[in-house]
DNA sequence: GTGTTACCATTAACATGTTAATTAAAATGG
DNA sequence: CCATTTTAATTAACATGTTAATGGTAACAC
């Protein structure tokens, strides 16, 4: 016997090779340096996403603000509900296609915004600082290919029948 | 005026360049390969994490096994009691101190985990052949770094006097 | 036109993420 | 010993993730 471990030769892969796995730890090392910032500012990490979103892009409607603020359409109904209450977005119906909505950053957040991602970007100063700036270029390029997978064949789904 | 978007001389960090969104987007595509896979299983992510985690280091106390499961222990302590009532898992209080618990995997499961674990490796396999054996390694390499990051200096937490 | 299909957004239901509070048991320090 | 402080695990409360279903509107095909 070669080794007591060796189940059918072909080990299993470790969790600590798994992808998602590695995504999710780096993704909590890098969140602990942001967290004290949102608490701050009394917005979730998704709401001041939204936010970020709205000022760098302008008016959007939930689909596409939903993409690229990496949200999905549940959970973004639900922000912008508690982001209007706030008084922090406003939202209005496209005249042109009534499924579809407008939604607009209030000109108050503006400044606010602005002066927060200083902060935030100080942060950022001190992980590539620790990280390295060759290392967060590398792996923001490889972040973005692996982002642009193929997605996967869509075997069996349902085998409806047409 | 040399650009209608210059602001302050210095562009806040665009959303595309957000390191948490990207490690989310990223995620978001990988998992998107595995999870026809669990769906045929019937656990969800989170809960086959820890399947796969008992599996590969047997039994373990709620800490230890939220560590390697990268799940936080109230995530987990829900997780516990849903395999254990489906009989995936059993638990006993460690005798010499009652505050741990041993959480120990069900005999029936290895052979069924051990399979459907072959499964995982053949998308696995689909996936570094899109997006390379290298990248992957040097990827997983910048995730395992990334996730050793020094934690924030914890600056006024709260301000408690002693 | 009318029926069908596709699309946008919301809702529902359940699982997990996140922080704080709680309980019980162990370690620690007089 | 006893009081205090840590530690392990759970619970609570709210936000988000995830999938499926729903309601309304628009585009399409006859």
């Amino acid at each position: 016997m070669a080794d007591a471990n060796s189940q059918s030769n072909l080990q299993p892969r470790p969790v600590s090779k798994s992808m998602p796995i590695a995504l999710s730890r780096a993704r909590e090392a890098v969140m602990l340096h942001f967290r004290p910032l949102l608490a701050e500012r009394g917005y979730t990490e998704q709401q001041w996403r939204v936010l970020r979103v709205l000022n760098e892009q302008g008016p959007l409607d939930a689909t596409n603000l939903a993409r690229h603020a990496a949200l999905l359409l549940p959970s973004l109904t639900r922000i912008l509900k508690v982001l209007e209450d706030r008084n922090t977005i406003s939202r209005e119906v496209n005249p042109a296609d009534s499924r579809r909505s407008l939604i607009t950053l209030e000109q108050s957040m503006v400044a606010y915004i602005d002066s927060e991602m200083k902060k935030t970007e100080a942060v950022y100063e001190e992980i590539i600082n620790q990280f390295g700036a060759s290392n967060t270029a590398e792996l923001l390029r490889l972040l973005a290919l692996l982002a642009e997978l193929d997605p996967p064949a869509l075997s069996n789904r349902h085998l409806v029948q047409p």
